[in-house]
DNA sequence: AATAGAGCCAACCGCCACTAA
DNA sequence: GTTAGTGGCGGTTGGCTCTAT
């Protein structure tokens, strides 16, 4: 039998001197024709297998450290625009695989995600109607349910894109008082009783820019995204 | 200290698309 | 046009670690 035999080749957990061989064989061949690399390695390994642990460890310049809140921020994002292609969201986070973004996703921010979506679910018609009728210091007479488009004359937003096109940084002017309408709207729907405290808890971590009353500098209230984690929301509803 | 349950992550599986013969 | 081989992707699993009781 053969050591290519499928039948007599090794699964399970790599070990040192087979990460060493496969780095050797990959730097001499490179990152192609798998099945023939596996073969002239003299791994009991598939190719499949090889190609897979090259890929999600051994590649140079792999992060291996934990992903930073940035990098938190860019998958939330993105899966909400993409949903589960994860290989096409670790394409904009350089160092990330595919299966570690996936694994994250799935231990983290899953939950995080659903109870953004509940904690919206029950503010943004609030929301809508709110901004809709405000007066503030701004005249808002024109302002109908047509002219939602116009995102810039009703949230006072200081540069704008379109939600295809942006990743971050769309902002309200700092001291708008569509930033502090917003933070009052948010308070309201998630301070209520300590289940809804919790429910805040879970936003502030994906919505950081709104939930500057409860810790967040007022730097943050106004640099993270904006329109990006909104647009989905006003688009949908 | 023991143990059950939850969480995490590396690795595997199955499917699909692409390509060459 | 068909088929076999290969690589890539997303879903799932198994085992290890951590935590609560």
């Amino acid at each position: 039998m053969s050591i290519h035999d499928p039948r007599n080749l090794r699964r399970g957990p790599w070990l040192d001197e087979e990460d060493d061989r496969l780095t050797i064989t990959v730097d001499a061949l490179g990152e192609k024709h798998w099945d023939a690399l596996a073969k002239q390695s003299g791994l009991r390994r598939s190719g499949k297998s090889c190609r897979l642990r090259w890929m999600n460890y051994l590649r140079p310049n792999l992060k291996h450290g934990e992903i930073t809140d940035e990098e938190e921020h860019i998958i939330l994002n993105l899966h909400k625009q993409w949903g589960n292609k994860w290989s096409r969201i670790a394409k904009r986070l350089p160092g990330r695989t595919d299966n570690e973004i996936k694994n994250y996703w799935r231990s983290h921010l899953k939950k995080k995600a659903e109870a953004q979506q509940e904690c919206f679910k029950g503010i943004k018609e609030d929301v809508k109607r709110d901004f809709l009728t405000t007066k503030g210091d701004r005249n808002f007479d024109h302002v109908g349910e047509s002219s939602m488009n116009d995102k810039e004359d009703i949230f006072g937003i200081s540069s704008m894109e379109t939600p295809e096109s942006c990743n971050m940084d769309i902002a309200f002017e700092s001291g708008s008082p569509y930033e502090s309408r917003m933070s009052d709207l948010i308070s309201s729907c998630c301070w209520e009783g300590d289940q809804e405290v919790k429910h805040h808890e879970d936003c502030m971590g994906t919505f950081p820019c709104f939930c500057s009353e409860v810790g967040s500098s007022s730097e943050e209230s106004t640099t993270h995204g904006v329109w990006d984690l909104w647009s989905p929301i006003w688009e949908t509803g």
